[in-house]
RNA sequence: GGAGGGAUGCCUGAGUGGCCGAAAGGAACAGUUUGCUAAACUGUCGUACUGGCAACGGUACCGAGGGUUCGAAUCCCUCUCUCUCCGCCA
């Protein structure tokens, strides 16, 4: 949520900013500036009414202690003349807040100025390219059927359990997750991230803190008895640790990294690209998220795509890094990183990863703020990535590791296997 | 699921209609004292909106929302959260 008095001070650069997204209703801008206008306006009459009231009541209370009751009564009298319009105006400020709220909500964030105007994936700047892709055998295989060959991923018993994108994992299909999580939080830990192990399911306040809600409401999945939410990542629980704090300046950076099973409704697209563990609804994901200094934010985004970059390069993996541009750009976030890994099997790459700056998007909601050497308090930004979510990562280990002897586990990973081949 | 408590500032906790944005203690910060540590003493010590170049003001907030009243942390209603006990249970 961008700050009124920001967007008020700065139409201009507000505006060339969304175009960088091709956000499609700049004219919401000057219906926050007007708003804001008219809540101000407002307010500061209600203030005045108020403080009129305070002090007349504040002189019938000496007048009563005196015993100068017919006085109070006079002064009484006069008071209450002023009540309809002090009641007029609180419900005039009341709706002028309401209706800022519901406007600000549906501006996104900002584009950082490094961030390329446009509207699809396409227009995405590859920032680099690292190895080569992988050589494999002309009867080379896509994941979907390599995990059944080996019998480790039983998607059609996930089915059956509770319904598409819900899949089994079994024997050393299963260990392997196992093994990618406990490689992802050992070396999260190694670079300072805290682990933390938090709820799967948030209430209403969480999730509109990290900007799920409201709008978003679909993707997630919902126990309407409780009104909790199903996490679609450890972003939303592990953020909202922070909501409603101050910190001070000495504490920052906070680095926590959580591991959780990620849900998300996302009804959509069918067809190959949704086909075995491309897109499911339940999976697993180790996140990173970063609370730092406004000043350090850009520094610690770049740190952490280098982190996540150093997990692919552990895991042999051939990947790109994407700074995306405006118009692919999440809703909440200022510059993002998508780490895509080449799938040679099904010649196309996958995203692995992202890696956001907040800024102070998400910190406005949440109240999260630290209070600096001057003594004053300000808002914090933001970051998160995924380091890494499981699938696709699965999904590239399977088939570009493919060989005549089985799949071949990267050389990391063995120590948390125990094993070397799937076979 | 049943019964009963509770919600006040960073924490503990007082406050049943005006003198309360809120006692007291603790923590924290600054200073004085001090061989060091500790202690003692003094001061500072919530957030937001708003007016002002500033100094300094105004307003709101004692879980949330509504009501009574000239005036509400305090009285009334609704809701939310939380704790304890019982039951069930990994």
């Amino acid at each position: 949520m961008l700050q009124v008095s920001y967007i008020r001070e700065n139409r201009e650069k507000v505006l060339e900013r969304l175009s960088v997204r091709n956000f499609k209703q700049p004219e919401l801008v000057d219906e926050i500036i007007n708003t804001d206008e008219e809540r101000r306006q407002v307010q500061t009459s209600l203030d005045n009414l108020s403080a009129i009231a305070n002090s007349a009541a504040k002189q019938i209370g000496d007048l009563m202690r005196n015993g100068k009751k017919e006085e109070a009564e006079v002064l009484k009298g006069q008071t209450a003349t002023n009540k309809d319009q002090h009641k007029k105006l609180s419900d005039q400020l009341a709706d002028a807040e309401v209706k800022l709220h519901s406007l600000i909500v549906q501006l996104p964030n900002l584009p950082h100025h490094l961030v390329k105007t446009g509207c699809t994936p396409e227009e995405n700047e590859t920032v680099l390219v690292h190895g080569d892709p992988a050589v494999l055998s002309e009867n080379a295989l896509p994941h979907w059927e390599l995990a059944a060959k080996y019998d480790i991923i039983d998607f059609e018993l996930g089915v059956k359990i509770t319904g598409a994108g819900f899949p089994v994992y079994k024997g050393k299909g299963a260990k392997l997750q196992r093994a990618l999580i406990n490689f992802f939080l050992d070396r999260a830990t190694e670079q300072g991230y805290k682990e933390m192990q938090v709820p799967l399911l948030v209430n209403e306040a969480s999730g509109f803190g990290t900007g799920q809600l409201p709008d978003k409401e679909g993707q997630m999945y919902h126990a309407g008895v409780d009104n909790l939410f199903l996490i679609p990542t450890a972003e939303v629980p592990v953020t909202n640790l922070y909501r409603d704090v101050i910190l001070k300046e000495e504490e920052l950076p906070i680095k926590n990294t959580a591991y959780t099973p990620c849900f998300r409704r996302e009804a959509g697209s069918y067809g190959a690209h949704v086909r075995g563990l491309n897109r499911l609804h339940q999976f697993d994901k180790v996140e990173v998220v970063q609370v730092v200094h406004p000043d350090k934010s850009y520094e610690v985004l770049e740190e952490m795509s280098s982190y996540v970059q150093l997990l692919l390069q552990q895991l042999g993996l051939h990947y790109r890094v994407l700074r995306l541009c405006g118009g692919d750009l999440g809703f909440t976030s200022a510059m993002t990183y998508d780490m895509e890994v080449w799938s040679a099997a099904q010649q196309r790459w996958l995203e692995v990863s992202s890696v956001s700056n907040f800024e102070t998007y998400q910190s406005n909601r949440l109240k999260l703020r630290f209070k600096g050497s001057t003594g004053k308090t300000q808002l914090a930004h933001t970051l998160n990535g995924s380091a890494l979510a499981l699938p696709r990562i699965v999904a590239s280990i399977l088939e570009n590791n493919q060989t005549e002897k089985g799949i071949k586990i990267p050389e990391a990973l063995v120590h948390y296997t125990g094993f070397d081949y799937i076979s």
